[in-house]
RNA sequence: GCCCGCGUGGUGGAAUGGUAGACACAGGGGACUUAAAAUCCCUAGGCAGGAAUGCCGUGCCGGUUCGAAUCCGGCCGCGGGUACCA
């Protein structure tokens, strides 16, 4: 009897798999169709156990729906434009793309031994010019359609380098080489009308039952639909009034100020004429862009010296403050400030001496406010001390309806809705990304290109031309050609627009493109028809609301440019968030100080401590993402290599829930390694014995029944975990039983069946010796029958008083009636009623007994 | 700061209002073996007890319920997102 050689095993059912063409995905007229798919990667350059937990995931999905009689869509590509490459350029020189491509080459050779059943004939990266070509396209089809616009936002701005930053170049504040302060700076660039739909996406949400439900909350907080009043302050100086929006307009009788962000333009026109501002202004224009930042930075303001009346009092007269806390992007880029019922407002009373004026209280404490601003819930009754509307009790919610009612009646302001939602800025002064296919003409001014001219392609090493990444900044921008073309429209000499789009855009499509992955427009409506939607959609819960929101704008945006059809409007009919794998990290000092990040593979544990082989200990942080910095990456390859890919896939499965974080360690993989050996083993056994059938058949049987019921469950709900622990117990039953040769045959067909989307090779080989019929990637899914699911008595459980106290055998199908009697003669009841009444008696039919003494 | 999660034995975890700790790892004991490896069997939350058994126990505090890991309120810790990381 030979022994499990996974290596052998693999590569032969890899081949056959290949030469049957098993998973190529083929439109059917007769089949139902499953397209799950799994976000793709970007292209670091080494897949690591995080990639191989997530794609073993949608692979029994896609296998599992093989066998269930789909034609599946299972596609694999590379999310491959993006900063790293052009950061690897800048390190140690060479060019983005040949980074990248190398870095696609060397994922693919890892990913192909783990045996995914993916169709990669449509394989394509997001970098290929036949994508972004298309990209291209649809921007000037969503152009067309004012879907696109420019305008002004603000950037993270290097004053050093000279150059923008991304908001993870900003460290503290400074930019992450020259160290120098960011400052906030405004460019004109390119937008989706993201807003337009706002309230589409946000009440489609609802629509999305087979979405986490976090994510559905995350998506409508993010889209933040609000209703509140917008109205504006009179200036004493006559100036344009200050049009502010408010939430809580039912607390204008507290306000203390008027803020205005430093980006309003009142701000920026007073500059010119009052120095002392325009310094207090720039610097807090100072930092990185996030709203953490803006949100954590320590509150500033100045006093503009400028004064607004009060809209229901013209005697009242409120302060004009510049506030560094006040988003231009938000409302009005104006707001008024209640510090009674507003911690942030409070804080900056408190530090400015503002006046601070209660306008309700709690109906139990009427206590003035102080440090601590009062903020009950909307729906929390309150007493108000301080109204224009005529109010005593009411509810926070029924005072900012009744105060936008009486500000529309008196006619100094409207209710409005409005959403946190902003529009989604596309520009990048990049170069690895997706050229904007526009051009500025003297003449013409902005001109969409034609597009016969698509794809615009990025220069490579055109002659003595070649970019130049050793100087921060976009070297599209610096390039002395590319930049030159002819107006699309008159002809004349122009610029082409050297911004490229954000990576967002190349992955708010993917999925469609792989329907048609080599089609010369975006779409082809009949293979996107056919396709569409995503079934399943796999990914980390990282991408919880841009990726996700994104790719829902635009699948609304194709279909209104044609790309896609109307069904399509949500393109991912399920989603599932996987958790990440994370690993220890081994540590010692350097010379500097700064820790230096030891691979696993370098250490050696012993007794709980880690040691380098020159015998120095290495400090263990216990568990962290897996990540290229740290060194505490798991290279997959290694466990291929020592136990084959059957033993990473049925791991990464095994151990823990898929939504939630997996700790990597070797002791696992050998458990599971061994577990597999055993099947084989079983599986030659049982090829090889003779055993008449007998008695002990049935049972086995019966729990083959019961494992089917159980892991179909489980893999259709994705409780992996859960099946692996049905099959190793399934596997026990098997090894334990004494059923004849043709009983323990057919059931150890069935658990290769069932372990078949989990560790497809070893289950191939196992059908083979057991004399299964073609590929088990082929065969139908097997069924439980039902009648052999039927148990005859049944195992209940009595609690006294909500405490397990004993427990009773009863026939399964028992009537309640008759569960009460029988548990009102057990032992433990009769002791605990010592001769009375149970004082109640529940029985929950199959599950519990509890009586109440 | 704000939004969303998560927290159960020595470890990964199971249990979605009904027997807390399935399954697995590490540990302890045993069988087989000249020996080892491999394999198989037993044991295993804590405390007390010879045992039967009892008490305690799902981050902490409180609540709802016949019954709470699970639902509600408050706190602590960790993670994800925060619009230019992907």
């Amino acid at each position: 009897m030979s022994a499990y050689d996974a290596a052998t095993i693999e590569a032969r059912w890899q081949a056959a798999w290949e030469k049957a063409g098993t998973f190529k995905a083929e439109m059917s007229a007769d089949k139902p169709k499953y397209y799950v798919l799994e976000m793709f990667p970007y292209p670091s350059g080494r897949i690591h156990m995080g990639h191989v937990r997530n794609y073993t995931m949608g692979d029994v999905i896609a296998r599992y729906k093989l066998t269930t009689g789909h034609a599946v869509l299972h596609p694999m590509g590379f999310d491959a434009f993006g900063m790293p490459a052009e950061n690897a350029a800048m390190k140690s020189g060479g060019h983005p793309k040949d980074w990248t491509y190398a870095n696609i080459n060397e994922m693919v050779a890892q990913m192909k031994p783990l045996g995914f059943g993916l169709d990669w004939s449509r394989m394509f990266a997001t970098c290929d010019e036949e994508y972004y070509g298309q990209q291209q396209a649809l921007f000037l089809d969503f152009l067309e359609q004012g879907l696109v616009y420019r305008k002004n936002a603000v950037v993270n701005w290097d004053p050093v380098d000279m150059t923008v930053l991304a908001n993870e170049q900003v460290i503290d504040g400074k930019g992450w080489r020259s160290g120098a302060e960011v400052e906030r700076r405004e460019l004109t660039q390119w937008f989706f009308k993201i807003s337009d739909m706002a309230d589409e996406l946000l009440t489609a949400l609802d629509g999305l039952d087979d979405w986490p439900a976090k994510v559905r909350l995350m998506q409508q907080n993010w889209i933040g639909k609000s209703r509140g009043l917008q109205f504006s302050f009179e200036r004493t100086d006559g100036g344009a009034p200050i049009e502010v929006y408010t939430t809580r307009p039912d607390t204008l009788m507290g306000a203390s100020f008027v803020g205005l962000s430093p980006d309003h333009p009142i701000v920026k026109e007073m500059e010119g004429a009052n120095p002392e501002l325009a310094q207090v202004a720039a610097a807090m224009r100072k930092g990185g862009t996030t709203e953490e930042a803006l949100e954590k930075a320590e509150k500033l303001g100045f006093d503009t010296g400028l004064k607004v009346k009060h809209p229901l009092n013209p005697d009242w007269e409120l302060p004009v403050w510049i506030a560094n806390f006040i988003l231009m992007d938000y409302g009005t880029g104006a707001i008024f400030a209640c510090p009674a019922h507003d911690q942030r407002d409070l804080d900056f009373c408190r530090k400015y001496d503002l006046p601070v004026i209660d306008t309700f209280f709690a109906l139990d404490n009427p206590k003035p406010v102080e440090t601590e601003a009062f903020v009950p819930a909307r729906t929390d009754k309150v007493r108000w001390v301080n109204h224009f509307a005529g109010l005593d009790m009411a509810t926070g919610q029924e005072a900012i309806d009744a105060t936008i009612d009486f500000a529309e009646a008196q006619g100094w302001g409207k209710g409005k809705e409005q959403y946190r939602l902003r529009d989604w800025g596309l520009s990048r002064q990049r170069y690895w990304g997706c050229p904007i296919p526009v051009v500025y003409c003297d003449t013409c001014g902005v001109v969409p290109e034609k597009k016969e001219n698509l794809p615009i392609a990025l220069p490579y090493d055109n002659g003595n031309e070649e970019i130049d990444f050793s100087v921060p900044g976009n070297p599209l921008d610096r390039h002395p050609t590319w930049r030159n073309c002819a107006c699309p429209s008159c002809g004349a000499p122009a610029r082409r627009e050297t911004d490229t789009m954000d990576t967002f855009v190349d992955s708010s499509w993917y999925y469609a493109r792989f329907t048609a992955p080599r089609a010369e427009t975006p779409t082809d409506m009949d293979a996107a028809k056919y396709w569409m939607n995503v079934d399943q959609y796999i990914g980390g819960i990282e991408h919880a609301i841009l990726h996700l929101l994104y790719s829902r704008f635009f699948a609304r945006g194709m279909i209104k440019t044609g790309h896609l059809p109307e069904s399509a409007a949500e393109p991912f009919n399920a989603l599932f968030t996987q958790g990440m794998v994370t690993h220890a990290i081994y540590q010692t000092k350097g010379d500097d100080g700064r820790p230096v990040y030891h691979y696993p593979e370098d250490v050696d544990l012993r007794d709980g401590s880690g040691f380098l082989s020159d015998g120095t200990e290495v400090e263990i942080v216990p568990s962290a993402k897996m990540s290229k910095s740290k060194n505490n990456v798991v290279d997959p390859l290694n466990i291929i290599r020592d136990f084959g890919a059957d033993t990473a896939r049925w791991f990464v499965l095994s151990d823990s829930p898929p939504e939630r974080d997996v700790e990597w360690t070797a002791s696992g993989a050998e458990a599971a390694f061994k577990h597999l050996t055993r099947v084989y083993r079983l599986a030659t056994e049982a090829a090889g014995a003779d055993t008449a059938a007998n008695d002990q058949d049935e049972a086995l049987l019966r729990e083959m029944h019961k494992a089917i019921r159980d892991v179909t469950l489980g893999v259709e709900s994705f409780g992996f975990n859960a099946a692996i622990a049905k099959l190793y117990a399934f596997t026990a039953t098997i090894q334990k039983s004494k059923a004849g040769s043709e009983a323990k045959c057919t059931a150890l067909k069935t658990l290769a069946q069932l372990m078949a989307p989990m560790t497809p090779h070893l289950s191939e080989e196992a059908w083979s010796i057991l004399g299964g019929e073609g590929l088990i990637a082929d065969a139908p899914w097997p069924q439980a029958d039902k009648a052999m699911l039927v148990e005859a008595s049944i195992t209940m459980p009595i609690q006294i008083n909500g405490k397990r106290r004993g427990e009773m055998s009863i026939a399964a199908d028992a009537s309640k009636a008759d569960v009460e009697a029988l548990a009102l003669t057990h032992d433990v009841v009769v002791k605990a009623l010592d001769g009375g009444q149970p004082k109640k008696l529940i029985v929950v039919p199959g599950r519990i007994i509890n009586v109440v003494v």
